[in-house]
DNA sequence: TATTGTTATACTCTATAACTATA
DNA sequence: TATAGTTATAGAGTATAACAATA
């Protein structure tokens, strides 16, 4: 009976939910944020992908931001080049080994920084409309599905 | 009593889900396939976009695609010349407003658009990890996340 | 000899503004 | 006058290759 109309196929509610999990993940709150502080320093996107990926407190070697970046040394040496030159950080000799070069976040650089990180991770207002238990339920299939973490 | 160890704090857990959907919508394979595709054709990033925006059967005007890549309408014009340099597609005019291009796939670039739209919508193979009846639940949480559907 | 960072250079992505043709 | 597409141009992101200093 009711031929005509057929239950959801698991293969459908498959690319459903990879289809909401690339939508949901694309916040425009984020974007919004980033934004804001691009448009009040004047900062362009390099820069502000590299306040991402820097540490808050302590010091990054040149090297190890373009492999968090997931970029070329060369381009790290520009946008740390124009961080420099803002005020918002600056090139240490590294102690012990002098080819290294380490880049520590200025006080306001600091401050950017972390604005930058929070709208990153910061949850959208959205997960208010879901119970502590759903939300419970939402993270333990989130882990199923990528169990290596993060 | 077990003052040590406190339960996962619900804000915990929404900041976790939040970083594990984004985790998650990362998915290599898309970057896979996608790189896969430039790499057979020596296309690089800007007509592989076009390719994932552009309908399989029809035609679509240059503004058309311009909305929905969410780019100037400038941009569709060197777009779609290299799509044409390579014989992926072609220019038609409109036939009742002249001032009007519209874009039509060749046989080879709905070949090629084809797959790259598959790698974009494809789920990866990690979903096969959750049941049905996980894969429902997982699909209605997603809904309430995001009820304007997509 | 291998590695870190820098420089010079070039390619790709993308927008702005001015322009042409058509409505 | 308003709209579709094109052209010229420029800026921003990013890589490659050659190079200097240090290990």
């Amino acid at each position: 009976m009711t031929a005509g109309i057929s239950a959801p196929d698991v293969d459908d509610l498959t690319a459903e939910a990879w289809r909401r999990i690339r939508s949901i993940s694309e916040d425009p709150g984020v974007e919004a944020a980033s934004h804001r502080v691009m448009h009040e320093t004047g900062l362009t996107g390099g820069p502000m992908k590299a306040l991402r990926f820097l540490p808050l407190t302590g010091s990054l070697p040149m090297r190890g931001l373009s492999a968090r970046m997931g970029c070329d040394h060369s381009y790290v040496t520009s946008l740390v080049d124009t961080l420099e030159e803002r005020g918002l950080a600056h090139r240490e000799s590294h102690p012990t080994d002098r080819r290294v070069k380490v880049i520590v976040l200025t006080e306001e650089g600091r401050r950017l920084a972390g604005r930058v990180q929070r709208a990153y991770t910061t949850p959208p207002a959205t997960f208010t409309v879901l119970s502590d238990a759903e939300v419970a339920t939402l993270c333990d299939l989130l882990r199923k599905l990528d169990p290596a973490g993060d």
